[in-house]
This record gives structure tokens, C-alpha cells and sequence, in this order.
DNA sequence: AGCACGCCGACT
DNA sequence: GTCGGCGTGCTC
């Protein structure tokens, strides 16, 4: 092992640059200490940024001139692991997005800046020298000092404040008496796992699908597999979870666990607290800089067992990773929108197949991409289909409300089920995808409607408020108390929102308790829990919500679910819009029919002969999904196709349009046959937040071929001189044409 | 993204 | 005569 270290450092700079840069090892620094994953400090155009070291190499593409040394290595050890490494600067190619700062976004917050890693561990204390060697004895009138002493006497490393406090009270005097005494000293200490492994609970017993689930992933264990676990509301996938990662952890691995949103789940995270066999982290929004930091360090030391978290947690280093599930599967909030534009379940896959590790995707409604792969034999499917408990499956029903009276967007027979259901004990969940009072706020002398001043949307009005709100800008303003057009009075409202479907049902149905749940209803910390956990023990025979309501929670008492309006997504500007609807739809029907009562579903249309609202109805979401895969194949439409969007804006239409079409210019070029682009045309809602928007969409007939597209195309494009004020951005496997 | 360098208007 | 406008070019 005589050979010569390689003297070129290969940098990722935190820049919006999309290279990588070469830098020169420093003279003073050990060689055998730089090695990819630690963070340094770099000269960078004048001043000095942070960057992390990629790779070692023995030659630069620079002439060696250009070359300058790194300024400082920052850290002790590798943050990153080459895997880890691997994945994001992986990623960043993919979605076109610079290597640095795909780096330092995947990265917690702290570690961006460019400063000395805090040491690990948190404020402790342990016992010095002489505390080692003290006679105790000499404390038997200070039984407090006597006591943390103790506590602090098998514990070479020291403990934690915090720990000491739990384990021994208040013993700040004790702790400084100690100190005086010169016992004890300050120090960090480990810290102590952010949930502490309880003695796990066991579980209920397998059926047979569960059974056989458990034991293909199992098997699977140590090589890389991808798995579609297709299992219907409630029919215990959770379970199968479960299993799976105590199956990982009994083999001395890692599990990364992703779900849509934990906010929106507090259950699971409970559940798994109570059932794992170890340290357990959690990642999400949510926490504080600290808390993110603490849990994303004791994933990347190795010490807790199991990570669950939302997208971001994709990206957590994790040196035993032995297994991945992604929960929910189908769900939206996987895609990042803005920024670096991953997909939390895309990469997933990506990451399971780099570790070798198999990859569990979770759903009762899976997306048509994830189907596809699944016919296509890439993914291995594992069916659960019988509810849990042998309840039957709820049976969906079409409601023509054509022509119906409809009394706070219910039609008659939706009140008269409703009531019946109320009239026996049980609970019924409308549901409405639109939150706010009303829509719309207009006056009917003069005509003047309440538009959004930067948006092409209208003002939804929140009565609770007294405040008009734009859904798109968050633009707010007070409720007009007469028109400010003309001055008249008479100001109406159009259309139906949560909160007045709420009121209007307190007078239908006068004295029936009743709860909303919506991002409004539920802005205070705890209480969407509080409001679950009521409903959940049926003490609220009536609910009413937007999408949150159709996310994994259980509610056994409910006997009917109603979806007041189903055609938005029958219609919807996007391709994908019937996709989603029927996800939605089988979701909240999940909802309904969960012990031994039966459950009931009715979807209010204007269009009941919609096929594929007929297919989900009569042949269930698999038929609804192959006969939506069949039109996505004839209309040559992902997943039969790859595509990306360009989007721009500017303060005018014709900015923003303007670039978009030099941008296509410049394709022209290097189009391949395989590669189409549609546009530039303006965005579904051109004008958002005082911008214009327009988009380019770029699709193929293979990703590969999208890729080196993608790649050559954005060179030429990041030469183009935008006029000032554009804005761009580049969205590869967008999710929504918006 | 920053921050340099570089050529043309209103100020002590 | 300068201080400073932001156009454009680069960052190993």
C-alpha cells in the first residue's frame, strides 16, 4: 500500500452550479484523513463556502494553475457514507439539479453552514479522576450527591442532563456540590434515544395472505427486490409492516420507513413505538432544527433501528440499511414541488437497489406507475385482500343528482340515508374537497365577484375568520361588509366550502354532534388527534372533512360515507385527475363497514355514466386502474411515457412565454424522434401570485433516452440570457401538469 | 446565487 | 473631476 494519495479533492460546492469542483489537498493536512463524506471549506469566487468531498482523484480536467487548496476539513468523520453519497449525487443528476446544493438540502439544516460539526452527544456530566477513586462513603449526609454519584459510577462516557433529571429528579445542587467537591465535570454525553425501546407488545396473529406477505419479504432479506404489498383498507398491512422490520432488526438491520405525512398518522407512530424492539427515530417537518439533527444522527450512527419519516428521511444516512417500506405508496406528497423535485418513492426504489435490500411499496389504491411495473414483472405483488376481521367490503353507489334540490350539497337521498344512519347509533362521514365557507363572494347588484388581485382564482370566504383567503397566494383580506364596487349590501355567496357544509348540517340535523376536519379545524398542534381520537370512540356520530379525513385513520362506527361532489376529478384539468379521484374514492370507502356493521358509499355526480366511475363501481379500483392504464397506452401518457416540464414566470405573460420558446428553440437542434415537445403554452392558473406562468413539456418513449435529452438540452438553456425577472425550474416526472 | 470587473449619469 | 448604476461573466 505504497502508493501515492490522489492530490484532487472532488468538491461539491453549496452553489447553485450544476458541477462539481476540483480542489487541491492542503499541505498541513493528513492525506489519509480526506476520504468523500466529510464537509469542508472551500475558496469559492472570492469568499470561502461550504462543500463536501465527493470523490479522490489523481487528475483534474483544470490546468493545475486554476487549482487552489481547500481552505479546512470540517469534519472529524464522514457525515455521508459512499452509498449515502452515492444516492443524492445520484439524484441530482436525475432531476437536473446542481450536485452542491442536492447535497446540502439533503443535509440538516446546521450542517449547511460552514462551521466545525458541534461535537456529538448532548450536556452531561461524568465522573472525573478522583471522583473514580472517591470513598462514597464520604457522602452518606448527602444522600442526593450519594445518589447521582451512583448514577454516574458505571457510566464511563457520562450521562446526559436530561437523563439525569429523569432517572434522579431535580439534582441541580447535588450536580454542583459534586462539582465543588471535583467529582464530577461537565461533559457530553451520549444521547439518550429520542423514544426509548420499551419492552415491545406482541401483536395479534397473521391470516394467511399476511402470513405469506411476511414470509416472500422475509426471504428476500440481504438482495434487492421490489415488492408492491397491495392490501385494501384495514386489511392489516401495518401488520405486515411489523413483521418485516422485526424480521431486519433480528438481522442486525436498519428499516427506513416513509410515509406520506406523520402529522396525519399519529397512530402508526405510536403503534410502532409500542411493537419495535429498539431505538426508534422519527423524521419529519415538523421538528425542530435539534430534534431533526438528534434523530438524523442516531440513524447515521447506526443506533436507531428504525427511521420513519416523511420524503426528506430518503436521504438519511443509514450504515445497516437492510429494508425500506414506503407507505401509502400512491401518495402525492412523495414528489417534492419545489427545489430539488424527487420522488421520495422513486428513490426509494433507487436506494434498495443500491443496498441491496428489498423495497416494500405499501397501498390500497397503488398508482399506475407502480402497477405498471408490477405487470411488467419488475415488481413482485403480495395481495392481502380480505379485511381484517372478515368485514365486508363496503358496497359504492352512484347518486344522479341531476336535477336533484340540493340542500347544502346534499341531495335528498343522502339526507334521508344520513338520517337513517343517525336515527341506529351509527357515525356517517361526508366528505368535500373544498375547505372555507364558500368559493365565491359576489354582490348581486352589481355583479362584482371577489377575485384574488395576483391570482387567476377566486377569494373563498371563512366565515369563523370574517375573512376572504386566496387558496393559491394566501393573499387575505377582511370580509367587505358591502360591496366594494358599488356599495350595495347584498353580498352572496356561491357555492359550498367545509365550513358552511358544517352549519348548514347543524340545522339538519339539530343536536347531533358534530366534527370538521380540515387544515383550518385543525391548525392547532393536537388537535386533529383530539378530534380523531372522538371520533375514533364515537362520540361524533357526524363528520365532515376535506382529504385529510380519507388518510389512514379507522373509524369503526361509520356505516356511510357520502362524497358530495366527485366530478371535480372526473373533469379535471390533469391527466391524472381520474386516477387520483379513484384513489380517493377507495380510501374514504376504507373508512366505512370496518367491524360487523356494513359500510355504504355514495358518490354524488352529474355525470353518472362516466365508464370509468362505472368500472371503479362495479369491478373495484384493480379494473378502474387497468382500464385507466389502457387509456394512458392509447393516449401514450405515462407511465407509457417519460416526461418533464419546464416551467417559467415573469411579470408578464409574454416574458415568460418568450423563454419557454427560445428554450424550445434551442431543442430543436438535438430533438431526437424519440423525444416531443409540446408548447409553450400558459399554466392551467396563469397567473399565481402576481407571476404569469408558462410551461414546456418535454416527453419520450424511454427515460433514458428523456435523460440524455434532459442533459444536453439544459446546458444550451442555462447559456440562454433570461430577461429580467424569469423565473425557471425543470420538473422530471412532475406529477401534476400545473 | 453572489461577487467581481466594466463602461456611462448626477454629486461633494 | 469622482461615486455609483447594474450588464455580463466567472466561480476549481
Amino acid at each position: 500500500m505504497s502508493q501515492e494519495r490522489p492530490a484532487i479533492l472532488r468538491v461539491a460546492v453549496a452553489a447553485p452550479l450544476p458541477r462539481l469542483f476540483d480542489y487541491l489537498r492542503p499541505a498541513d493536512c493528513d492525506p489519509a484523513r480526506l476520504c468523500p463524506g466529510l464537509r469542508v471549506r472551500v475558496p469559492f469566487g472570492g469568499r470561502c463556502r461550504v462543500g463536501m468531498i465527493v470523490a479522490l482523484a489523481a487528475h483534474s480536467d483544470q490546468p493545475p494553475e486554476r487549482l487552489k487548496p481547500i481552505a479546512a476539513v470540517l469534519d472529524p468523520q464522514p457525515l455521508l457514507g459512499p452509498s449515502d453519497l452515492e444516492l443524492i449525487l445520484w439524484t441530482a443528476a436525475y432531476y437536473q439539479y446542481p450536485p452542491g446544493d442536492a447535497l446540502f438540502t439533503a443535509l440538516p439544516a446546521r450542517l449547511r453552514r460552514p462551521e466545525a460539526l458541534p461535537e456529538p452527544g448532548e450536556p452531561g456530566w461524568r465522573l472525573t479522576a478522583a471522583g473514580r477513586v472517591a470513598d462514597p462513603s464520604g457522602l452518606a449526609r448527602a444522600p442526593r450527591q450519594a445518589q447521582v454519584a451512583a448514577l454516574l459510577a458505571d457510566q464511563r462516557e457520562g450521562r446526559s442532563a436530561a437523563e439525569i433529571r429523569r432517572r434522579a429528579g431535580d439534582c441541580a445542587h447535588a450536580l454542583s456540590a459534586l462539582e465543588r467537591r471535583g467529582w464530577i465535570e461537565r461533559c457530553r454525553a451520549p444521547a439518550s434515544p429520542s423514544l426509548p425501546a420499551i419492552q415491545a407488545a406482541s401483536g395479534p396473529t397473521l391470516n394467511a395472505d399476511q402470513t405469506q406477505a411476511v414470509a416472500e419479504v422475509r426471504a428476500a432479506l440481504g438482495g434487492f427486490r421490489t415488492f408492491l404489498l397491495e392490501g385494501v383498507t384495514g386489511s392489516g398491512k401495518t401488520e405486515v409492516y411489523l413483521h418485516l422490520i422485526q424480521a431486519a432488526i433480528e438481522s442486525g438491520r436498519q428499516t427506513l420507513m416513509l410515509v406520506p405525512e406523520i402529522g396525519l398518522t399519529p397512530q402508526l407512530a405510536r403503534r410502532l413505538v409500542e411493537r419495535i424492539p429498539g431505538p426508534m427515530v422519527t423524521l419529519h417537518s415538523g421538528l425542530a432544527a435539534g430534534e431533526r439533527e438528534r434523530a438524523w444522527r442516531q440513524a447515521a450512527d447506526g443506533g436507531a433501528v428504525l427511521v420513519l419519516g416523511t420524503r426528506s428521511a430518503v436521504f438519511v444516512p443509514l450504515p445497516r440499511l437492510g429494508l425500506i417500506l414506503v407507505d401509502e405508496e400512491h401518495d402525492a406528497s412523495f414528489k417534492q414541488q419545489d427545489g430539488l423535485r424527487y420522488s421520495a418513492r422513486d428513490l426509494a426504489v433507487r436506494r434498495a437497489q443500491q443496498a441491496g435490500c428489498p423495497v416494500v411499496l405499501g397501498s390500497a389504491t397503488p398508482s399506475l406507475e407502480t402497477l405498471y411495473n408490477t405487470r411488467a414483472g419488475r415488481y413482485a405483488r403480495l395481495a392481502l385482500p380480505e379485511r381484517a376481521g372478515g368485514a365486508r367490503p363496503p358496497e359504492i353507489a352512484l347518486l344522479d343528482v341531476r336535477a336533484q334540490p340540493l340542500r347544502a350539497g346534499l341531495s335528498p337521498v343522502l339526507v334521508r340515508l344520513t338520517e337513517e344512519q343517525l336515527a341506529a347509533g351509527n357515525q356517517v362521514l361526508l366528505f368535500l374537497n373544498r375547505r372555507g365557507f364558500a368559493p365565491v363572494l359576489t354582490c348581486h347588484a352589481c355583479g362584482w365577484v371577489g377575485d384574488c388581485p395576483k391570482c387567476d382564482a377566486r377569494l373563498t370566504l371563512h366565515l369563523a375568520e370574517r375573512r376572504l383567503w386566496c387558496h393559491h397566494c394566501g393573499l387575505t383580506r377582511p370580509l367587505p361588509a358591502v360591496c366594494p364596487d358599488c356599495g350595495d349590501g347584498d353580498l352572496r355567496t356561491l357555492g359550498l366550502g367545509t365550513e358552511r357544509l358544517e352549519t348548514e348540517l347543524q340545522g339538519l340535523f339539530p343536536g347531533t354532534p358534530l366534527a370538521r376536519v380540515d387544515r383550518d379545524s385543525t391548525r392547532r398542534k393536537g388537535s386533529l388527534e383530539r378530534i380523531l381520537a372522538a371520533a375514533r370512540r364515537g362520540e361524533v356520530p357526524l363528520l365532515v372533512g376535506t382529504q385529510m379525513l380519507a388518510k389512514g385513520h379507522h373509524f369503526p362506527g361509520v356505516t356511510l360515507v357520502g362524497l358530495l361532489d366527485v366530478d371535480q376529478g372526473l373533469y379535471g384539468a390533469d391527466f391524472r385527475s381520474a386516477e387520483r379521484m379513484a384513489q380517493l374514492v377507495v380510501q374514504v370507502a376504507g373508512r366505512a363497514g370496518r367491524a360487523e356493521r356494513p359500510g355504504r358509499v355514495i358518490l354524488q355526480t352529474r355525470h353518472p355514466d362516466h365508464p370509468l366511475l362505472h368500472t371503479l363501481r362495479r369491478s373495484g379500483y384493480r379494473a378502474f386502474a387497468e382500464a385507466a392504464l389502457a387509456e394512458r397506452e392509447a393516449a401514450g401518457l405515462p407511465p407509457f411515457a417519460y416526461q418533464a416540464l419546464m416551467r417559467a414566470e415573469a411579470r408578464d405573460p409574454e416574458t415568460a412565454t418568450g423563454f419557454l420558446r427560445s428554450a424550445l428553440d434551442l431543442a430543436g437542434a438535438l430533438l431526437a424522434t424519440e423525444v416531443q415537445l409540446f408548447g409553450p403554452v400558459p399554466a392551467p392558473m396563469e397567473r399565481r401570485a402576481g407571476r404569469y406562468r408558462a410551461q414546456l413539456l418535454v416527453q419520450a418513449s424511454h427515460r433514458p433516452m428523456l435523460q440524455r435529452f434532459l442533459g444536453v438540452w439544459l446546458e444550451a438553456v442555462r447559456g440562454l440570457r433570461p430577461a429580467p425577472g424569469v423565473r425557471w425550474s425543470l420538473d422530471v416526472d412532475p406529477l401534476d401538469l400545473m
